[in-house]
DNA sequence: TTACTTGATGTAAATTTGACACAAAGCCGT
DNA sequence: ACGGCTTTGTGTCAAATTTACATCAAGTAA
């Protein structure tokens, strides 16, 4: 290791997170309007510099908590971007994370860094500061895998959902044709099969066709399945 | 985003870097014999600040190429760890890597950083210096989820190998009992149904049994697989 | 009461996975 | 040159999983 020497204490960690919520059958970003430079008034994503005696986790969800008031949400770090010119202003590393929320739970309050802050479509951004593109796509790539192959999908969702629900939000995460992409009886019998989505006899109300059940995802009871080995994949 | 300010230039970033063989049926690791505080004379995973004006990503490049003179080897990120109080001298945030090197092509040359570099056997590690078994731990993992989707094996073995060379390994990496791990006929059946392991119609010599068939990696086959829409799973 | 919309459900064919055992090739020692 | 040793190489069948596919049911609205 080169000698120890205060030369190298010089950079600047930053942490910024995508920050994924579901409406409605279209996958979404919280994204903010920078309030400062550089990139002052361009979209770009919830972040900011890591403070000495804090934690990387734990910046990131202070962020979060600003932008939404949430607390104890999905939360996972992704990679770090640490190109030397990406920041205008000096060395600036950034550890991307994304996180998952419920888009109806809360109401998204500007932090003090962004002018405001709004849900965007993940399928037509525009350009974004710094290589907040380049990080969005990353994180965007990594749920597409993570969501095969662990039940965060509920993150996403209310307590209770129906069955539709979590279907259109796995055809749009894993970018699927709605009509060629999954199969509902198939989907259904795979999803059911595995005993940790309860069935709450409950209906929805107040549609204008047959309502559809409501179930809920039971935590405790996949954690009791993958103690015994049971493995997730949808 | 916080005001931008100098107070937040003052994080050190390093990169360590869990290096990866596979030697007759057992996987190893490489690590160095620390020759600076802290955590002097212990064993340590290869690391090293990263340069004011070097890219993340080139310094773990660098720090292999100084240990082992290899370059252009298998490197993957894998996350970054930064407590606050991991590294006693002050804030050190790293980024961990692993890469995959062929054991047998090169020597093994000290760095600057280091008293002696070994071979450690993955399966009885002492403790490491920092937060090291963490970070080796992790890597670890990774590694076992990556090798079941990519066609990383065979980075670790030389370029012309045996069936039952891949077998050892995957089961090396899977920790799988040799016994009731992978089934020989099926293995060899699942792998040869992929078009891109071939065979070179050469068999090894003075061997006191059956010679073996030799195979190689055809990558540019797998490339044309990957962009007609296949996917590797062993 | 009829029309409209979305929800719920089962079966059969095709494919994939998993279990399993014995002859063949080369080296070595006598 | 022959017999013994070690590891290689190979196919089939049963079981499990995956895929394709169409109709009736429940509620609202006109």
């Amino acid at each position: 290791m080169a000698q120890f020497s205060q030369e190298f204490f010089k950079t600047a960690v930053t942490v910024d997170n995508v920050i994924f919520g579901f409406d409605e059958a279209d996958l979404k970003v919280l994204l903010i309007k920078r309030g400062a430079e550089p990139y002052m008034n361009m979209w770009a994503l919830p972040g900011d510099f890591v403070y000495p005696d804090e934690d990387i986790d734990a910046a990131t969800a202070r962020i979060l908590k600003e932008l939404t008031g949430l607390k104890n949400v999905y939360l996972e770090q992704v990679r770090t971007f640490g190109a030397v010119n990406r920041h205008p202003f000096g060395r600036v590393v950034s550890v991307a994370y994304f996180s998952l929320v419920k888009i109806n739970r809360y109401t998204v309050t500007p932090a003090s860094f962004a002018q405001k802050a709004k849900w965007h479509s993940i399928s037509n951004l525009q350009e974004l500061a710094f290589d907040h593109n380049e990080i969005l796509n990353t994180c965007f790539q990594t749920l597409k895998q993570r969501i095969r192959v662990r039940p965060i999908g509920f993150e996403l969702l209310p307590p209770k959902f129906t069955l539709t629900e979590l279907q259109h939000l796995y055809e749009a995460i894993l970018e699927l044709n709605p009509e060629t992409g999954l199969d509902k009886r198939n989907f259904r019998k795979k999803i059911l099969s595995m005993d940790f989505i309860v069935d709450l006899n409950e209906s929805q109300e107040n549609v204008a066709h047959r309502p559809a059940r409501l179930y809920e995802f039971d935590r405790a009871k996949y954690e009791q399945f993958i103690a015994e080995g049971f493995n997730f994949e949808l």
